[in-house]
DNA sequence: CAGTATCCTGAACGATACTG
DNA sequence: CAGTATCGTTCAGGATACTG
């Protein structure tokens, strides 16, 4: 079921990544499961999308761990499921985040964005950033990347 | 020649972020550039697509502002160009560094992917983050979303 | 309310051939 | 080397109807 690994592609967590979340509705269904959004209708409702697309997404989703179907059952009616974000679509949390920062700052006329977001404890606004091992920012101009030492097969 | 806004997919960051480097080839090609890779044939050899795909990338990314053209000419040969990144692609290394990172951490089966990232300054490892005005780090699990009180038109 | 099934269209992509 | 042009396939996504 996984793609044919005819190049590197395979080989690449950032595309691994963004073929999961990069769909157009994925990651707006994240965006809304932050926000508190739990059942299919109101998920409906907000994103405005076809049953059929939301339906699979969130099939997607949560056979990749992101979103974990919650069993509820109100009186005289039948079992129904809310959706809610796991530990590791809470890690997604920087990226999305990030992708939110970039755009309100490169591409929204005015530099900022209908959302913003902040920490519950301290009530301070949150950037995603690049921080080193001691936790200091990191310019990401000071970056580099490079293939790890540990490479268990070269490709080419 | 931007697309029409029917629902808040327009007034949305992520989305509209996403939908300009979510295509399969896009954030490769920022990858590499990041990498070093300027010249069209090298990212040819590198991301094996086609050259169509290439060039429509290639171009995108340069009108959009994340790319930009850079001529060089070799003795004997015609003009050709270089493609560099801008300030704008560098701002999106988070998110790229935060996808890659997800992705080794939740999809790679041994928990670390094929590249890592350092700080050209301390050579200490780097990831992405979220961090408060006075640079400190905050869990993923203590941010909240809210709409902007200076939202301008309320939608609906 | 919470989905699934079906049909249709548009667009992204791969392959390939061609130009300067 | 650095692209552009064309063609065909595949597939995501919109609309809509239907089920429990």
């Amino acid at each position: 079921m996984t793609t044919p690994p005819p190049v590197d592609l395979a080989n690449c967590s950032i595309a691994a990544t963004l073929s999961l979340i990069g769909e157009k509705w994925t990651i707006l269904i994240l965006r809304d499961v932050f926000s508190g959004v739990r059942r299919f209708d109101d998920f409906l409702q907000r994103l405005q999308c076809s049953p059929a697309v939301l339906s699979t997404r969130l099939k997607t989703l949560t056979e990749a761990g992101l979103l974990r179907k919650v069993s509820y059952k109100e009186p005289g009616e039948r079992e129904r499921f809310a959706y809610h974000p796991t530990r590791a679509a809470v890690d997604l949390l920087p990226v999305l985040i990030g992708l939110m920062q970039w755009g309100d700052a490169h591409l929204a006329a005015d530099g900022n964005g209908p959302a913003e977001v902040r920490s519950k404890i301290s009530g301070l606004k949150v950037r995603a950033a690049l921080i080193d091992e001691a936790d200091a920012p990191v310019s990401p101009a000071d970056m580099q990347m490079m293939a790890t030492p540990t490479a268990p097969e070269s490709s080419t």
